[in-house]
RNA sequence: GGUGUGGUAGUUCAGCUGGUUAGAAUGCCUGCCUGUCACGCAGGAGGUCGCGGGUUCGAGUCCCGUCCAUACCGCCA
């Protein structure tokens, strides 16, 4: 037997219990006469005593150990002299009468400790190194417990969890698929899935009505800190439903996971925002409601004062920033300059200054009276002591702008703290979206999704106008999940399918087999996907998802232990009849 | 594809307007130390300054290119 307790275990009450610990060397500390080894496994750290009067053989032993050896003591539990309160070990210590060193270790990169001196490039290189600190295992442990709650939640609720196929074949819409070559069917390629979306309707036709699988999916996509190339979804779907049964039966999941893994009580409905609220008020599909500072509409107000600026653009519009009067002329242009990076893309920022004597100052002063800007600050709740931040342009961009602007000056003023959380539904999305670059609309969720009953007759009149039945779950800023009413009807599909441009030939050979199943009796159905990842991390207060997932890819989509991809041996090619020549643009 | 930031000891970083032998902390090695738990004390080893080119009497430092990492934009139905 290895060891009879774990090094996270052992009490005051085991006090003279002999005991036989197994783990990995965290810490040796050498006092000369006597030793203290910080042996650690997965469940905590317990301190290990070699002593003076201790055998000859188990000094010499310790004095061999390096930091990460893999050892075996046998000892008995004895109180401490000078207990360590911090340490839930710390009350005792285990003298050891032997030690075996199971597995000498080279000495790690870097340490392993909650605090590591490694840089992400190191970590990643050697991440089963990483995943022995404690920070990455209570990662790891919350994952799994949001695993095994969804399941139990869903599982009692009468949902069937049901595995769809990885191998499965290219569809030219949505992300880039990865693609697998197959060596019986020469020339042939699989595509991984993005989502399990055909796969799951086609579930409801054969009559599971309630669906759930905790799945891999792979978009081969540029990263970001919040995106792997492959990455998990808790994808549902359910039969004879309408969108109201399918939020009340996730916002119960959501409202169990909270209290169940991170002990958040949410003892409210969440609200539920319309697209275009959500996008007039925070200028995002993805509120961050945990605070106000919400966007007003000057356009009304701004115009036909002969400045140019205002005149000139489609929109006007503004946030109130509570307490920011008192920014100083450098704080106020570097704001500006951050508007005007690329990435955010304003041209610059107006903005009026409310003191606490009551005055107003602005840089439109010479175009706007004082009683006009203090109309403005009253529909923008802006207060004495408040600057408020006017941007104009075009609508969609400006609103971009301020959304961004909304939630840095959020940061700034501490307002989008971790530990509070404000989930939400956005709802009656945009069936559709036009892009410009193609000429062509495209289904803005998937073409899939169902117009939502009142706006129908207008995918023959104006289709941009239709609303979708869509919706997102949306956390702090953060799209955990998104989902609609599926089209169930073929002939509505083959209407979709004409709006985003398909020829009856090319959606026939895409989607011909959804189309024929649904000629066979498809039920009325609907469902969610939740990116599993995100909501981990989210729950951890983590802004990034690699913490959460045990083997990530880095920033190019490497990944930097195994060293993937890479090339194969011309055996294999010639298996798969693939020849590679490789493209080079000029 | 684009923009920003970074690449100097095993590791995390400092290194100014270019100027002697490139520093600190930590880790590592050696010795000392009976209550440490970020142990302490003394000593030691450890560097092609990412790579290539250029400017200069002289480049870690300036310029160009390139590679790698990272955050973001595009992209992600």
């Amino acid at each position: 037997m290895y060891r009879t307790h774990t090094c996270g275990q052992l009490r005051l009450s085991d006090k003279g219990t002999a005991v036989t610990l197994a783990g990995w060397v965290q810490k040796v500390r050498n006092l000369g006469a006597m030793t203290f080894i910080d042996l650690r496994d997965r469940y905590g750290i317990t301190q290990i005593v070699v002593e003076e009067h201790s055998a000859e053989e188990i000094r010499a032993v310790a004095s061999q150990l390096g930091r990460e050896y893999v050892i075996q003591v046998n000892g008995g539990v004895i109180e401490r002299s000078s207990k360590n309160p911090k340490m839930p070990t710390g009350d005792i210590e285990v003298a050891a009468t032997e030690i075996k060193i199971l597995n000498a270790a080279d000495t790690p990169p870097f340490t392993i400790e909650d605090n590591s001196d490694g840089g992400d490039e190191l970590r990643m290189k050697y991440r089963y190194l990483d995943l022995r600190r404690s920070p990455l295992q209570r990662a790891m442990m919350l994952r799994h417990q949001m695993a095994q709650r969804i399941r139990e939640y869903l599982s009692k609720d009468g949902f069937m969890e049901i595995e769809t196929p990885y191998m499965i074949g290219s569809t030219p819409e949505g992300a880039r698929d990865f693609v697998v070559p197959s060596r019986m069917n020469p020339g042939e390629f699989y595509a991984l899935p993005q989502s399990p979306q055909t796969f799951k309707q086609l579930l409801m036709v054969a009559g599971y009505d309630k669906y759930f699988q905790i799945v891999r999916c792979f978009r081969d996509e540029d990263l970001r800190a919040d995106r792997q190339p492959e990455f998990t979804q808790i994808d549902c779907e359910m039969s004879f439903v309408e969108r109201d049964d399918i939020l009340a039966t996730f916002e119960g999941m959501a409202k169990f996971l909270f209290k169940e893994t991170i002990g958040v009580d949410i003892n409210y409905d969440f609200p539920r925002i319309p697209w275009s609220e959500a996008m007039a008020k925070y200028g995002s599909d993805k509120p961050d409601i945990r605070f106000g500072m919400e966007i007003c509409d000057l356009t009304a107000e701004a115009k036909g004062k002969d400045f140019v600026v205002f005149d000139s653009a489609e929109y006007v519009g503004a946030i109130a920033a509570p307490g920011c009067a008192s920014y100083t002329r450098k704080q106020v242009d570097e704001l500006t300059e951050w508007i005007k990076r690329p990435q955010v893309g304003a041209k610059g920022l107006v903005w009026v200054r409310f003191e606490e004597d009551g005055s107003v100052k602005s840089t439109i002063d010479k175009f706007f009276s004082p009683e006009e800007l203090k109309a403005w600050g009253g529909k923008c709740g802006a207060k004495p002591g408040d600057m408020m931040f006017i941007i104009a342009g075009g609508r969609k961009h400006s609103l971009g702008v301020l959304g961004d602007l909304r939630l840095e000056m959020g940061e700034r003023l501490g307002l989008r703290d971790r530990t509070k959380f404000a989930p939400m539904w956005v709802v009656d999305f945009p069936l559709l979206e036009w892009d410009e670059e193609s000429g062509r609309f495209f289904a803005m969720h998937h073409p899939f999704t169902s117009p939502l009953l009142e706006d129908e007759a207008l995918m023959a009149t104006d289709p941009g106008k239709v609303r979708a039945n869509a919706y997102d779950f949306v956390v702090n800023g953060v799209e955990v999940g998104g989902g609609s009413i599926r089209i169930f009807d073929s002939v509505l599909q083959a209407k979709m399918f004409d709006l985003l441009g398909f020829t009856p030939e090319e959606a026939q050979k895409q989607f011909g087999f959804l189309m024929n199943a649904f000629k066979f009796g498809a039920p009325p159905h609907g469902g969610i996907a939740f990116g599993f990842d995100r909501w981990c991390s989210l729950f951890g207060g983590a802004d990034s998802i690699r913490d959460y997932i045990a083997f990530p890819k880095n920033n190019s989509g490497r990944d930097m232990m195994i060293d993937a991809p890479s090339t194969i041996a011309d055996a294999q090619l010639k298996e798969l009849n693939l020849k590679i020549e490789m493209q080079n643009d000029k």
